[in-house]
DNA sequence: ATCGGCACGC
DNA sequence: GACGTACGTGCCGATC
């Protein structure tokens, strides 16, 4: 059998690692994250390529013998960080504790060790691969050699074999020296032609082929600077040449024997697992299968008393309280059991019997009973589907834990304990498996999880709750997100009246145009294939059609929309495929999907809303998602018509917020002329046009309009240049420039923006109004890109985060208002910046001003708060 | 099952 | 100079 050998370039590896992933700690304050990032791409290797032998090189020490010919070879570069160099031992240790060799070697690059070892292996004619960030290598592909670049992150690589390269590169391996000659590399300091970069040589060695063969040409290169500046640096060209060929004949102590890999023993690499506190890895290697039963035993005693009729002297005053699901669909999942919590016991109920129980009811719904959950809404939405009001609570740890930190992706009670050092409760996914696999335990072991997470829930309140307040973030918590979060259980309850009739009438009308569409594609391709499908629409456009390629993505040609629509004059079949595209979306996302998740006997639909989500504060739907459904373009509106009241005579009333963001913006950074803008009621996007382009208002065309509200856009969103120029379909540039000048336009804008990094710098977060909080720890990274987002997004999130904040006070004080009024006016939904309600046509009026009111009076700014309203039959009508 | 490409909203 | 560029959800095809 073949063997095959992988080479890993540690180094590159542990850099990228380092780099990609937060300066996380473990509990003993040991750096750990390029560590957990190697480790996580061996694993990935190991897995999927099986290989018989492994070998990791490290490069040596300060001085190389590429230091000989060129002093500042690798000069200018940034000194290793201590936080990764005290990571090499620990990466060591792992490779010991898999039974991987790794081996460096004095004076000589990690590059070289691999470049000896590939060719040694190709002679056997083994299958090397090798795996590194470093481009450098890529002069050792070949027929049996393979690199693994990694590209973002860790684990995502793109692997590079000789017609690869020839296709995405345009070269051949034996050229890249040649080509890395001519470009040089910055980062290693090696200065190659100046003034050629990557374009200039790819062309060169298409004509010349080599480098040598450039020289010999010189003459016949197109371009005087060109030819200029190759004759002034030949020695440069050549010098790089030397330094960026890897030894393929180095004097490594080590043969391919040495790499040989036969497996790693559990124990060793869990107990490393352990040490490092690795415990999401432990169930990636292969031990014995954690069983559910096996999990629990390996915990400490709990004693979790199973009853089947519950009685008053089960619950208390004060009870920690768990609804346990299987699915994340509350609205219809079964409840497996319920999980009670007090100082006076632990218990788990099976759930029929505790949600049909009249002592249970009775404790639920009385106020007095407090009660601390994990997830209210989700309890308050389960509970009324039995008919329980449930009141009284009191505690919420999702939402805590969200306020505390949103940027953590798991608020589920096994991650908060664990990140609280609590190691007590199992995950779900450990106990119930997951996918196709998810099943519900016997009650033994259901009562004991369910206990443990109760118990913990009842443990972890006070810790949390004082958390809360040391960021003075308790009213947040107390008076925004809680009090919400029973509204909205409410409005996900109450759901939304569906026309199935009309629905499934577009659809059928969609279906027959989607067909002829279909037909005209085919007959103007001269052929059949899958229109949804990008991969085989490519070949389609770009190579039978000989259109003009503008943009590939890794996978093919990009075939996206603002790609099309480039190419729309270019063919008659290009119009036809967005027109397609446009209506397939609404086909199979918004009528067959909305369809999908209509209740059968109500004809209704309940989203969900996840309150504890977005990084900025924001709410998002699910299941379905009720704040995407189309507006933009009339077509797609018309989904709206079947979002209708759910009774006779009721109308649709929906009010939004015009320019929240941008009037938080005036209000935040104190922007004199913003605010005055806004205390005008001007229009922003015309007055934005007239103080970037310095005119008049009889002066602003559409153009410049669409150009600042794009701007605007931009501002509010905190995207980058390059972002704005691809909504302009401007050069980056230009783009720069725009928002340049809208800084130096508003004065008070720029101080704010300034001010908010360097707070962001200070805190390693930014506030908003109601001080909810997002951490920026990439605010200090020494990689461009990553702080550059940080900072936009330092920038962004006080702005968005504080319109998510007001909308959310607007609710709770409409939810008041309404039924100080009497009012059977009911909200429906939210789409960030706007209610949608059902209301009695009789109270239309009313509710008219009284909205109004409400939104625009729900806090005091600089600048006033504007609110549109209207209303129709259906969601479309009320526009 | 999971990923990539694409498209919808704010 | 740049290895990626507001936030979400969900569909499809392709892949293993």
């Amino acid at each position: 059998m073949s063997q095959k050998l992988i080479l890993i370039d540690g180094n590159s590896i542990a850099y990228r690692a380092f780099f990609a992933l937060p300066l996380l700690n473990n509990d003993k304050g040991v750096h750990t994250n390029a560590v957990y990032g190697f480790t996580t791409m061996l694993l990935k290797i190991l897995e999927e390529e099986q290989p018989s032998h492994v070998l990791v090189a490290f490069d040596a020490g300060k001085t190389t013998f590429r230091h000989k010919t060129y002093e500042e070879y690798k000069g200018g570069r940034q000194k290793t960080p201590p936080e990764l160099s005290e990571q090499f031992p620990l990466i060591r240790e792992l490779l010991d504790a898999f039974h991987i060799s790794h081996y460096e070697l004095d004076q000589f690059e990690a590059d070289d060790i691999i470049g000896t070892l590939a060719r040694q292996g190709e002679k056997e004619d083994w299958d090397v691969k090798v795996i590194s960030g470093d481009r450098d290598l890529l002069q050792l592909v070949s027929d049996k050699v393979s690199v693994a670049l990694t590209k973002k992150g860790i684990t995502n690589v793109e692997t590079y074999t000789p017609s690869f390269m020839k296709e995405k590169m345009d070269v051949d391996p034996s050229q890249i020296i040649d080509l890395k000659a001519l470009m040089g590399d910055s980062s290693d300091n090696i200065p190659g032609v100046p003034g050629v970069g990557e374009k200039t040589a790819v062309k060169l060695l298409n004509q010349f082929e080599t480098l040598d063969g450039v020289y010999e040409h010189l003459e016949e290169v197109s371009g005087k600077k060109l030819k200029e500046k190759l004759t002034d640096n030949k020695d440069n060209a050549y010098m790089s040449k030397d330094l960026v060929t890897i030894n393929v004949d180095s004097p490594i102590e080590v043969g391919l024997e040495k790499a040989q890999y036969e497996g790693y023993e559990y124990q060793k690499v869990s107990s490393f697992f352990r040490d490092l506190g690795f415990n999401s890895l432990l169930s990636r290697i292969g031990g014995e299968e954690a069983e559910a039963e096996e999990v629990n035993e390996s915990l400490p005693e709990i004693e979790v008393e199973t009853i089947e009729d519950i009685k008053e002297e089960h619950l208390a005053e004060t009870t920690a309280l768990v609804i346990e699901m299987l699915s994340e669909s509350y609205h219809t999942a079964d409840i497996e059991g319920v999980g009670i919590v007090h100082d006076g016991g632990k218990y788990f109920i099976p759930g029929d019997q505790a949600l049909h129980s009249e002592v249970f009811k009775k404790w639920a719904e009385d106020a007095n009973k407090k009660k601390w959950v994990f997830d209210a809404k989700k309890t308050l939405v389960a509970m009324k589907r039995y008919d329980i009001d449930v009141k009284g609570l009191s505690f919420d740890l999702l939402i805590a834990s969200y306020i505390i930190n949103p940027s953590e992706n798991h608020h589920d009670i096994p991650a908060i304990s664990q990140r609280m050092d609590r190691k007590e409760v199992a995950f779900d996914e450990e106990v119930y498996g997951k996918g196709a696999k998810m099943k519900v335990p016997d009650t033994e072991v259901l009562a004991d999880h369910v206990g443990r997470k109760t118990d913990m829930l009842f443990q972890l309140k006070e810790t949390v709750e004082e958390q809360l307040k040391e960021n003075e973030q308790w009213d947040l918590y107390h008076e925004l997100e809680m009090p919400l979060s029973q509204i909205l259980g409410i409005m996900e309850y109450t759901g939304v009246q569906v026309d199935v009739d009309r629905l499934k009438q577009m659809g059928e009308d969609l279906k027959e145009r989607l067909a002829e569409l279909e037909k005209e594609v085919y007959e103007l391709a001269g052929e059949e294939f899958n229109l949804n499908s990008p991969k085989q629409l490519g070949p389609i456009l770009f190579e039978k059609l000989e259109l003009p390629v503008i943009k590939k993505t890794k996978t093919g040609y990009s075939t996206s929309a603002d790609i099309l629509e480039q190419l729309q004059d270019k063919h008659p079949i290009i119009e036809k495929i967005l027109i397609y595209r446009q209506l397939g979306k609404l086909q199979s996302t918004y009528i067959e999907g909305l369809l999908k998740v209509v209740h059968e006997d109500t004809n209704k639909i309940h989203t969900r809303f996840n309150q504890a989500l977005t990084q900025t504060g924001r709410l998002s739907s699910i299941e379905p998602n009720l704040q995407n459904i189309p507006i933009r373009l009339e077509e797609g509106r018309k989904i709206r018509q079947a979002f209708i009241p759910s009774e006779e005579g009721w109308k649709i009333f929906a009010a939004d917020y015009s320019q929240i963001e941008l009037r938080v913006l005036a209000h935040i950074a104190q922007d004199e002329k913003l605010i005055s803008a806004f205390k005008e009621g001007a229009d922003v996007h015309t007055k934005t046009a007239m103080d970037v382009f310095h005119v008049s208002e009889d002066e602003v065309t559409d153009q410049m309009r669409r150009q600042a509200k794009a701007v605007n856009f931009g501002i509010v969103y905190g995207i980058s240049d390059y972002g704005l120029s691809q909504s302009l379909g401007i050069p980056r540039k230009e783009a720069k420039k725009f928002i340049e000048r809208y800084l130096e336009s508003y004065p008070g804008v720029k101080a704010y923006m300034d001010e908010v990094v360097q707070e962001a710098k200070q805190n390693g977060y930014v506030t908003t109004l109601m001080n909810r909080r997002r951490y920026l720890p990439d605010i200090t990274s020494r990689n461009f890109n990553r702080r550059s987002f940080a900072e936009r997004t330092a920038m962004n999130t006080p702005i968005q985060g504080t319109a998510a904040d007001i909308i959310k006070k607007a609710m709770i004080d409409l939810y008041h208002a309404l039924e100080h009024e009497g009012l059977e006016a009911r909200m429906l939904l939210q789409v960030h910046d706007e209610l949608i309600l059902e209301a009695p046509e009789a109270e239309l009026e009313k509710l008219q001003s009284l909205v109004t009111k409400v939104m625009e009076e729900t806090v005091d700014l600089e600048v006033p708060l504007k609110v549109d309203d209207e209303q129709g039959d259906t969601w479309y009508d009320a526009k």
